[in-house]
DNA sequence: CGAGACTTTGACCGTAGTCAATTTATGTGG
DNA sequence: CCACATAAATTGACTACGGTCAAAGTCTCG
């Protein structure tokens, strides 16, 4: 379960000159203090592997997301996990079939383990609080309730970049993608189709870049104020 | 503060001939146990009352909401509340300004003085788990990214006769429903004109009747089927 | 009865969805 | 390292859902 080993050493880290900082350096100790890294493949369902009640675990590499499918397959994804993130992974309470899902190679590590486990302490994020969840979500109802594609769009990346930022996943503006459009459109309540126009429409507009697998975002201010982003600091955005 | 009195005595208890039920008797008890009962005119905001902290209230009479505004006058709200309903009254924790504003006149009561205080228990709803709330969260954004006007409106019509159906205060399928079309515009990510034409659609098809403030689902089941409602089991829904 | 709040309507436009085909990666086996 | 199969991205043509603007009705309430 541990030793799926080689091939293995995940992409994110490979990276490491381009992205290194804080919590990119305590990710491999981690992973070499316990064997306990639970990996999973893109499409890996996070709850398979559930044996008594929810389960928190950290993000150690990889990306992954919470969503339901309705009955005729529409998908929408609530919140997308990046290195760094909490998932508090439990069966949903109502009716509909709510799950977690690895959308790369996915690392993760439970969180208890870190907890006791350890003898060297490790710089682990903070879990967040309920507030902090909750305001997530908050956002991410704005997002689709209120916002357009282009703005919608925007907004994500921005938060996407200030949240890898804090773990030491971004450098200038620019950040590792690895989501298909399908994905962006299910996160974002939009067609696929829509996402793919709406993407060259920010590339054409010179507010993103989209090579092979990295997103830049080339006027942080004025994207900012285009989709109305308020999560970080005026300061923060250049 | 607590003796607006006189004129006072809110709608929704009055028409008690129509809704009488379980938990709406314990209300008018709850109401004259204590005179520790806050009001609310419409539009009132919830946090300016605050003192220490967030507060807990559970719902006697009225509607409520919270919600965000947006720099450019946005309004996205994220949760509409009933009688029976607990608020979890707080102050944002973002950048953004959450509010909690009362949509009709409402009563609301003090958690902590229905626990300590009283001397005959009352029959009041149990607060909402964490998962609960993040449920509705959850509906909330399925509604916003994924369903059409349309079914965006049947869906909520259909939440709020399930929820409204639990304190009693429902009645073959018709509940009182005392929002204005621009507020069900901004919990449905609509426009008030698009809000005001979908509904006159659902009239024209016959599956729902809104009349003086009563709206009635005239066929449940079909209704849930349309806009793809899971929050009822089937047998429930007729 | 008049003022203001809500609802309703018409005309028109633009964002976003659908369908279907094409091009461009990506990946795998030989 | 090439050929083929598959996934992902892109494009075109067309439609329709939903937004905007502005005006006209309705309803409430003092």
């Amino acid at each position: 379960m541990f030793n799926a080993s080689s091939t293995a050493e995940p992409q994110e880290p490979r990276s490491g000159k381009l992205f290194a900082k804080p919590w990119t350096a305590d990710v491999s100790r981690v992973r070499s203090f316990w064997g306990s890294v639970e990996r999973f493949p893109p499409g890996g369902n996070l709850i398979g592997r559930l044996r008594n009640g929810p389960k928190q675990v950290v993000v150690l590499s990889g990306w992954a997301c919470d969503m339901w499918i309705l009955p005729d397959g529409r998908r929408q994804i609530f919140s997308l996990f990046v290195p760094g993130d909490h998932i508090d992974i439990r069966q949903n309470s109502g009716v509909a079939a709510r799950s977690f899902v690895a959308l790369t190679r996915l690392e993760v590590i439970d969180r208890r383990r870190l907890a006791n486990g350890g003898t060297e302490p490790v710089n682990l994020p903070q879990a967040p609080s309920f507030e902090e969840t909750e305001d997530r979500h908050f956002v991410q109802m704005v997002r689709l309730g209120q916002l357009s594609g282009k703005e919608r769009m925007l907004h994500l990346f921005l938060e996407l970049y200030e949240r890898l930022s804090a773990v030491g996943l971004s450098k200038d503006g620019s950040f590792r993608f690895p989501l298909t459009q399908e994905v962006m459109a299910d996160a974002l309540g939009l067609s696929i189709v829509h996402v793919n126009r709406t993407l060259q429409q920010l590339r054409r507009e010179g507010l993103v870049e989209v090579r092979s697998g990295t997103v830049t975002l080339l006027q942080r201010g004025r994207s900012a104020a285009l989709a109305l982003y308020q999560g970080a600091s005026p300061a923060q955005l250049v």
